[in-house]
DNA sequence: GTGGTCTAGACCACA
DNA sequence: GTGGTCTAGACCACT
């Protein structure tokens, strides 16, 4: 299904996440989808089931899977292809944003940016 | 100099960091200044001194500053007011934008998430 | 695994490096491998945790392991046996030979030179 | 005279007697020669006459240099063009050689470079 | 006085 | 159990 980086600094549960949201976002998983048990998806991976288990939990509090005692857990609505992707993109967007922050780039600098962005992107299409 | 926010999740040492290369940044530590001793600003922020070194050791590795025992740690040429880490956090946030636009973000939504970035961390006064 | 020369001048901590770096150049240590964890180490070395744990965030810097909380610490492609490290140390030493050469340092010395060196240095067993 | 790098790790003190040893390599210092006091090389190099008196008590007791109360310091024989050059060729010889060690390069290894060095070495005079 | 090293504790998130 | 962060002390070499 996919790779956990074990040299990455990024919890564990976290890449399962990300890896979820990236499927949904290639389309591989769509709402109403069944995805892998727990226990299953950590033999495949192997790692602990309490991580797997952490990651669902978590993804379920984001409301982008459900699950259901016994039967496993499913893709939502939250997370079809095109919102998949961008949750990911602003994900992105945040970091360097704060990067830039970091690095004494004033707002209007970078709302200029946006704005060039989105005046060469428009006229494109 | 800055402040320590202790309620939240980024490390101390790391707020640390992220207050001088902002300083920086901004202007107002220039290559070459002296920053303040370890022990000078641990009293003034209110924290172990072993914090305040960890995050020197940090910017030092980082090549932001050098440290010299006996006399003190200064600012390097790599962190000025138009360093590139700055163009490079500019090109990473530019990359971010685009990306956004294509995954169908709207202009008003990363604007309002500069907004957020800002407010919160510019807590530099 | 190794001993700590609490006489000698250098760091325990940078001794803690240099040893495990000598024991993955020797191959006993193999990319990949999961060194002792920081506790482990420090009780079998009589010392404390938090300079074992410098030693493992230095090596982690230099790219030598890469460490991950909840799992422990694991020994990188860059301190394989034959790595590039060690041709650049050998490369380093044939320039050091050289200059020695064309100062009138005989061989005689620099043969004593090594053999202190070995002698001092070899506690792995 | 010569310049101090304050961004160096390696303590001033220790700087200052290399120059002087650089200096004397480079025929420049000539035994017998009187190298300048203490507080006009402090006030030359921007530092601390203390940093520059531990210096010259230093190269005193490696019997570089002589220092007469009174009358001021001298160059000895023992750092005549020849030697010093020799001194520094040896020093870096020797990091370079508890560099290999650290990379695991075997002794053989050395003593062959240092003889393949020599043999090509000296059929070229 | 400066930064660097080390110890002996503590608490946290992650696996 | 793992490593990461933080505090509160101490001693050292260097300026």
């Amino acid at each position: 299904m996919f790779q956990i980086d074990f040299a990455s600094r990024i919890p564990i549960y976290e890449q399962i996440c990300t890896n979820i949201i990236k499927l949904a976002s290639a389309g591989v998983l769509k709402p109403g989808d069944r995805i892998p048990a727990v226990r299953t998806l950590a033999t495949q991976l192997g790692i602990n089931p309490n991580t797997v288990a952490k990651s669902f939990r978590e993804l379920e509090n984001r409301g982008y899977i459900y699950s259901v005692v016994g039967r496993g857990s499913y893709i939502t609505e939250a997370l079809s292809e095109n919102s998949a992707a961008k949750l990911l993109a602003v994900d992105e967007f945040k970091g360097a944003c704060e990067n830039a922050l970091n690095f004494g780039v004033n707002k209007e600098e970078l709302i200029k940016i946006i704005e060039d962005t989105f005046e060469g992107g428009e006229s494109i299409d």
